[in-house]
Formats: structure tokens, sequence, C-alpha cells
DNA sequence: GCCAGACTATTAACATGTTAAGTAATATTG
DNA sequence: CAATATTACTTAACATGTTAATAGTCTGGC
């Protein structure tokens, strides 16, 4: 029974939300790995930085932005910060002075590699309570959502 | 080809990182609603309150961060920031000092109601380009793979 | 070589995410 | 019933999300 909201504006349940439900589901993912970033010193998102860089090597700014689904505003900070930290090492670029490369540092490296084996135990546990299969079926099905709402434009 | 970082750390490749995936579809998703919810000049949380109270009447401010994905901090803000703009009203609740009650004021239900069909045009558009069946079945896998993943506490 | 226009990264301003600490009201225990 | 613990909400501090504006840099036409 709603509450007499449901004449003249027809508008589905908010139970039936896209992006609540990606979110909720995100965040219940993310309570698993919240730990051990917490115990490490690190922000999602900086982890995200570092584990790109890692598989990568050198990258541009705008390409690690992409990667990591950040904007470059929030990428210009963390990077500020990871720099100071001394995690990563940023250089212009010689071929052309606006762009930036940035690589991951030695020390960068070895926090990833210590945090690395707490994130994949969780990813094991998440895949036993969530199913193997299924989980894989949940990743191609997130892709084929991404492309299919791609931008003519991209 | 990776670049040497494949030794004695096992790691799964950042593709396959779920909240990353989550992320980016939720982002995909999420591109198609922004422009309408800055043409009405709110972000997409307040819209969510907005939402929730227009379902559900009066609520708690506890019961409302839950049903928004919201943390009670960041809703103490936002519901600060509503008020003053006379979108919502909040009152101490009567049996108990400790609560606030939070309803939608007559400006947030008309504003919503303004929204409403640019939504809906968008929901409507994403079901076509992923389709109308494949998108309920992602709802139901979201909210079973939130169901998995319930810590045993709550 | 010069210049208007495009591109890359950063900064600014305001809103939210996240964790910890604080405040007031209620519930519990001895 | 008084001391204590618990609960609901808020505030504080730092990091990021989002949009607009800024500062260098490059490119193509002239």
């Amino acid at each position: 029974m709603s509450h007499g909201n449901d004449a003249g504006v027809p508008m589905r349940d908010f139970s039936r939300s896209l992006p609540m439900a990606l979110l909720r589901a995100r965040e219940a993912v993310m309570d698993r790995f919240r730990p051990s970033l917490r115990d490490f010193g690190v922000t999602e998102q900086q982890w995200r930085v570092l584990r790109a860089l890692y598989d990568r090597g050198e990258v541009e700014t705008g390409t690690l932005a992409r990667l990591c689904c950040l904007l470059t505003p929030s990428l210009s900070r963390i990077l500020k910060h990871l720099e100071a930290t001394g995690l990563v090492a940023r250089r212009p670029a010689p071929s052309d002075q606006r762009r930036t490369l940035v690589a991951i540092a030695p020390a960068g490296r070895a926090l990833l590699e210590r945090r690395a084996p707490y994130s994949e135990a969780q990813y094991r546990a998440i895949e036993e309570a969530f199913g193997k299969e299924r989980t894989a079926a949940l990743y191609e099905t997130l892709e084929d959502l991404h492309n299919a709402l791609q931008n003519p434009k991209s």
C-alpha cells in the first residue's frame, strides 16, 4: 500500500532502481575488502591506482583515470598524495610536455604485494558464497551492460 | 604480456575486480541520469532521499539511511541542506527524543514529480538497450549477491 | 614564425564517503 | 533510583566525487 503517491505520476518502485541495486551490491562486496584496506592505510581509490600501475607499468594520467574509473580531478589529488608518500613516481612525457607519466614506486609495489594475499582470500570467499560460475557470469553481464549503454560518441 | 609482476605473488588480473566491474556498470547507468539531475539542481544522493521519502512517507533518520544506502554522517549533512531549501521537514519522534522523523515537503514532492518523467524515460531507454528480461534478471542477481555476502551478524 | 583553437593536467568550490569522537536521550543494572 | 551502558544522531577531519575555470602545451593553417 503506497501513501497516495500513485496518482498521475507513473513511477517505478524505488526498489527497482538500477543505480541503487548496483550500489547495494557493490557495498556488500566492498565490506569484505575495507578491513584490510584500512589495516594497510590505503583508501579504495589509492588501491585501484596502485593496482592498475602494477599491471600496466608506466602510463599517462588520462589513461590511468580511465583504467581506475576516476575523474581526473580526483586522480590529480590522489597522485599528489601517493607521490608525497613515495608510493608512485611522476615525470613529464618526453614527447609531449602536457602529458604526465606515472609509475608505481618500489614502496608502492611492496605495499601491494603485502596486501594482495588478503585481497585474494576475500575473492575466494566471495566466489564460494556466491558461486564461481555465477560470479563469472555476473562479470559478463556487467560488461555487456556497460557496452550496451556506451554512448555512440565514444 | 605482463610486466614481470607475476613472480611469487598470485593475483588476479585487474579487469577481474568485482568492485571495479560493479562501479563501471553503475557509472554507465548514472551517465544517463546525471543530465536531468543537474538540470533540476539536485545531487544523486539528494534525489535518493526524496525518492525514498516519497514512497515511504515519514521515516526515522536511521531507516532512511539504510533505504538510501547512505552513511548517517552523510545523511545528516544532506538533510540539513534539504531542510534549508524546504524540500524535506524534520521533527523529533514523540516517543523517543533521540530519534528524528523525516518527511518530504510539498516543494520536494513537486520537484520529484517534475523530474520523474525524465527518469522514467531513461529507464525505458536502458531496458531497450540491454533487454527488459536481462535487466530484470540482473536485479535478481544483484540482490542474490547482496544476500549471499550479508554478514551473519546482521 | 605566428596565432587561434584544441588538448592535458591542475586547481577551485561545493557535496559526499569514511572513520572517529562527541552529545543527548533512553535503557539497564545493581 | 543512581550509576552505567547503549542508542540515535551529529560534528569533525580528511579523502574523494562532480562540475567549472585555469594554466601550460601542442597543432594546423597562414
